[in-house]
DNA sequence: TCCTTATATGCGCATATATTCATATATACA
DNA sequence: TGTATATATGAATATATGCGCATATAAGGA
């Protein structure tokens, strides 16, 4: 039986249990990620289509720096992943989980 | 018709729109107060049964001072509420909806 | 009223974060 | 190979954040 499993086992049975730092981390990160307005701005984008980062810097009104380095953040996360085409990057999300987090929040707060 | 509804409608119509500033506000917020190891820890807590602060810092091994200041955060937020018994608050969580965010994420993170 | 217990708060420190400028890298193409 | 365009990166700066100490406040009981 892996470490893994126990861990969850252990989680499932008792929800009074404290986090493993490890969730504690992974959880904290994947918030963090969605707690800027930039990176929200930008991940909202990337819900409905694929854009180079000069794109997004320009919808946006963002510097082409900025923009690049919320993309590293995000691409560290595995939150987006980019495809090339020449000398053109097309980002576009790559976690449904973070995605549907985001979208129910938004609506949250637009129907209060 | 109400500001607040043409906002609504125009969100929904096209979602390539930009977020209006009070919705980037209020949906940083909420992600931003989840962000945090030690509020994740507390509200974490809080699912399950309502505690007083001294209970909580005893549970968790942070000083009062902490808890204090990180409820009183959340308590901001709307996201915990407090019912007195003496000298004593009994602190709960008051927003079904973070602690559906809070919960789905844990899940998604011990089952990875 | 005085004392005890529980909680809140102001301030300061250390650290983390977001943004910008300047520059480096990489690809395409003449 | 040289130039133009797109993107990434490093350093610097300004601001935000989390925590702890010391102390204030508040409620209950002797």
């Amino acid at each position: 039986m892996s470490e893994d499993k126990n861990k969850r086992e252990d989680q499932e049975k008792n929800h009074v249990n404290e986090l493993d730092e490890e969730t504690l981390f992974v959880v904290s990160q994947t918030f963090k990620a969605l707690s800027d307005p930039t990176r929200i701005r930008i991940l909202h984008l990337l819900c409905e289509q694929e854009m180079s980062v000069n794109q997004i810097a320009d919808t946006l009104e963002l510097r082409q720096s900025t923009v690049s380095h919320q993309l590293r953040f995000l691409k560290n996360l595995r939150l987006v992943k980019y495809r090339r085409a020449g000398t053109t990057l097309f980002y576009s999300h790559d976690d449904e989980h973070v995605i549907d987090l985001l979208q129910q929040t938004i609506n949250h707060a637009l129907h209060h």
